[in-house]
DNA sequence: CATTCTTGGCTAACTGTGTTAGCCTCTATC
DNA sequence: GATAGAGGCTAACACAGTTAGCCAAGAATG
């Protein structure tokens, strides 16, 4: 998807249906034609997100470097990272096992506990999102806060 | 703040510069006169709620305590929550000292342990927002899985 | 071959957002 | 009593998502 490129390169504020119109070489609503919305292009991007994630994580072995590949690809794709978890999933337009399969490697490293699953994803997803906001000092260790939280 | 009862009343998408200023029986362009923009406002809502989040913290003793206060909070102010934490915070306009004032009864319940503090924070602010997003499914046994974080 | 339907573009326009410019009135102060 | 400031107001702008309705090119069908 050109969305994709659009989010990246610009930023999350930038990826509007009258710029990414442009960016195809069309007027926004030529769009409606393609897509029912923006709300649709969300849930493309978020689908192709947790997709990749899945696989950057099934790339991996042991829950440290599994933080660290979670860590390099949200910081990698910020928007799209943001785009694919900080909203409510529309779950009727997404393809099924999409969600389950993106978090079944994870899983799998922790032996099937879920509670234990939840709470790495909580610890990665709060993690990230805490440095993209700027939230802590700028001197701070996050090596070694993932080091703590992974203890 | 008027802005706060409107956040939580109506939801995060109805706190506009107009539906504020309606409930203050007043126009939208008049609120200029009293504050710079929407961001102040932000600012100012985001002061308050690290005020009353780091008081909140401070009437627990426990890593188990706070957790569960933390979390008690956040899902009692749900929409202030995240204008409080999922922003760039505008530090230039907050009074100094609040955040680290918000942070301190969780550091020292970490005895002074900046990078467990952090980690706890992330996954506390993970957990939250993922069930705020309606991320976990409906049968998770969220209990459980802030115990097991915090294991 | 002619007709019809579908696809995918377009312009114009509507509502709602934050925000600015400029005016006017009341009230306190010298 | 003149004056300055505080705090309202209307009108307007740019930009967001979105809808309605038109039109042209090509595919499908008689």
């Amino acid at each position: 998807m050109a969305a994709r490129a659009l989010l990246e390169e610009e930023g999350e504020e930038a990826l509007t249906m009258r710029s990414l119109a442009e960016r195809l070489g069309i007027k926004a609503p030529s769009l409606y034609k393609h897509v029912s919305g923006r709300q649709e292009i969300e849930t493309l991007l978020a689908a192709e997100a947790l997709t990749e994630m899945g696989e950057t994580l099934a790339n991996e072995s042991g829950l440290e470097a599994m933080g660290r590949a979670y860590r390099t690809w949200a910081l990698d794709n910020p928007a799209l990272y943001r785009v694919a978890t900080t909203r409510p999933l529309d779950r009727e337009n997404l393809t099924p096992g999409l969600e389950d399969a993106a978090a079944a490697p994870l899983l799998e490293a922790l032996d099937g506990d879920r509670n234990r699953a939840r709470a790495f994803w909580a610890l990665a997803h709060g993690l990230v999102l805490l440095e993209l906001d700027g939230r802590f000092p700028e001197d701070a260790d996050l090596e070694a806060a993932w080091a703590a939280g992974l203890g």
